[in-house]
DNA sequence: AAGTGGTCTAGACCACTGC
DNA sequence: CAGTGGTCTAGACCACTTC
């Protein structure tokens, strides 16, 4: 968000911190709806213009999504139109397909200095690395390796992984009670080595996006750290700049 | 009753048309102060809360920026805090520099299929070329293939873009008025062909990075489209997704 | 009809800038 | 100090959803 002034935080920014701690706390789940802004206001004893004021930043961060008529309720990956807010991946010809996930495999591990640097652990802590591949219409096209903190996924199995119909963090969501809000990812271009190459199914040294990618939740905490390699020959990543 | 039409739009969003206006129009050029919300309210007939949420949306849009005490503003490319909207490539070592951007060439030439497509005219329209260098550190790092409307862009030659210091956006709003307001990449991995292997002084075949970029002035209208091969070795593309 | 978010207004006051 | 944007309030009314 925007920058505080040290001194001074206007009470619609209060009233913001108020319920960015009752969504950590897992007052208000994902997918449900929050109370009235005529409630909110109440209990917070505020104007209801200073409560939509905070809502409005919350609904402009992604975190809660307003529906006239309906309610306010707090953003959920389970929502369809979430599934795309963070894969870019988009094919040539415009035809849009439902990418399949095929988790390949996932076990134990012990975070070395650029996951825990990454994850904000320590070298050491155990992690549960995932690797699995994404098809478009039946073909592969994206390989992830996907790092997570060990602490937090305990229980996470690749039979849990493959049982699961839907997006991975719809999973983290439903299954871990994690949401993620934010991501940042580095792009590069790389060579295919053979390993990859013979599950994309492509010459090795064939040019790919390398997509590392360090996703946030409630908190500004770092809880996934993946790195994804993108056959872009039949898709790219697609950015809006504005 | 009636069916509801899918055409109703707030009086705060009919200001922000008005005021879209009067900045196509150029009542209001980059850099300067539009009025006070007092005045715009008057102006218009409508409550000084109307205007600020006009306001509100415009700089959320980056088309105006707010500065308490001082006025509203017209967002310009010249600002230093413009530089790094739509480049995104960032150093590895978190080192930041200054890019020095080399043009190479500019020619006229007719517009071709591609281009004439992604530009919004009439293939055989005049257009112009220009190739450009982006170096970090004294090093070249992306080499950019920049095309654009003749028709708008009269007068530009490879003289003028050397004389100009600062980015090209600046020099397109300074000197042809025109500005440049969102942009969408596609983003891909390619292999180094020989004379771009050249010039960024790496092998043929090299992993590079292929943006193509298509910007848009106010209105939607498109009026550059370029594409950059980035060399990643020492630079990545970063992206946040929120 | 009742409840939700969305718009619009008017007025008071606060924080920041520049003269 | 006056002028700007920024906050906060209270109330009226509109648009959408549900019963």
């Amino acid at each position: 968000m925007s920058q505080d002034s040290p001194t001074y935080s206007p009470l619609y920014r209060q009233i913001k911190g108020l319920m960015l701690q009752a969504l950590e706390a897992g007052e208000w789940r994902p997918g449900q709806v929050i109370p009235s802004e005529q409630e909110l206001a109440a209990r917070f004893n505020v104007s209801q213009g200073t409560v939509r004021k905070a809502i409005d930043e919350m609904a402009a961060d992604n975190l809660l999504v307003r529906k006239q008529g309906k309610g306010t309720f707090v953003a959920s990956h389970n929502d369809p139109r979430a599934l795309f807010r963070f894969l870019r991946l988009v094919p040539l010809d415009g035809e849009i397909s439902h990418p399949e996930s095929v988790p390949l495999e996932c076990w134990r591990a012990r975070a070395g200095q650029e996951a825990s640097r990454m994850l904000g652990i320590k070298p050491g802590d155990p992690i549960i690395i995932v690797r699995r591949l994404l098809k478009f219409a039946q073909k592969p096209v994206v390989i992830d390796e996907i790092y997570l903190p060990g602490e937090i996924f305990q229980g996470l199995t690749l039979e849990v992984l493959q049982g699961w119909q839907g997006s991975i963090y719809s999973l983290f969501e439903t299954r871990f009670g994690l949401r993620m809000i934010r991501a940042q990812e580095s792009i590069r271009a790389v060579a295919a080595d053979r390993g990859t190459a013979e599950v994309l199914r492509v010459p090795e040294g064939k040019p790919l996006l390398s997509v590392e990618r360090v996703t946030y939740t409630y908190g500004d905490k770092p809880v996934e750290w993946r790195r994804g390699l993108y056959l872009t020959d039949e898709h790219f990543y697609l950015n809006e700049l504005s």
